[in-house]
DNA sequence: GCAACGTGATACTTTTTGGTATCACGATAA
DNA sequence: TTATCGTGATACCAAAAAGTATCACGTTGC
């Protein structure tokens, strides 16, 4: 795993596996709860969750021939990380970005 | 521009864009200057500038033949808006990650 | 043992993306 | 005007990504 900001872009970038991301947020699930949630094959879902485990995102617990699928809030740190670099650039604006988050939809 | 929140983390997920995020950060430039820190072609960088600015995360401005591409610190929000949303789910966490920015590397 | 189930992995197709090459166009400067 | 410069735009190529189909394998339960 080198480079581990890239990789947490990267499984960012993709709407369905920020989807997936929330859904893990509210539980931990196998690789085929995860799947009942979209209009996707399990495998596609498979491949999804293995970006997101390459990102450092979420981690894979066995239990039997079941793959339970965890979020891992320290993976979103190397992203957190280098959005913080702009922070310092920008102390005050950042002010009316907090403020503008509030209102923010989605 | 309909889904500004899938477009700011495209934009993110390449290594390219987030150095001109960072270059821009010091100084707003033109495309010729922005192209000179890369080795690639000026229109490769312009590409990229393009997914920038419909991401949000830069403003362009005409100033006779030029173009000046300068960062747009508020279309992060909706980046910082979605991450914001797994504050809720792990205030305590939350406080081991702003630790573990601080000696974050990159 | 045996059948059903959840998963891993591979091969394959289609679409998107990163990049180059090229040309046309407005702005600049002599 | 004329040549040059920065840029916009298009066409094109190669690589990566998203998705499906399929099969093999270990686990579970009878």
């Amino acid at each position: 795993m080198p480079d581990q900001t890239q990789n947490a872009f990267r499984a960012l970038a993709d709407p369905t596996r920020r989807d997936i991301m929330r859904l893990l947020s509210a539980n931990a699930l196998t690789i085929a709860e995860v799947s009942a949630h979209f209009d996707m094959t399990r495998a596609a879902v498979k491949k999804h969750l293995t970006v997101l485990n390459d990102g450092g995102l979420i981690t894979v617990e066995a239990r039997g021939r079941e793959r339970i699928n965890q979020i891992n809030p320290l993976g979103l740190a190397p992203v957190l990380s280098w959005l913080e670099f702009f922070d310092h650039f920008w102390d005050d604006r950042l002010a009316d970005l907090k403020t503008a988050i509030e209102k923010d939809i989605q």
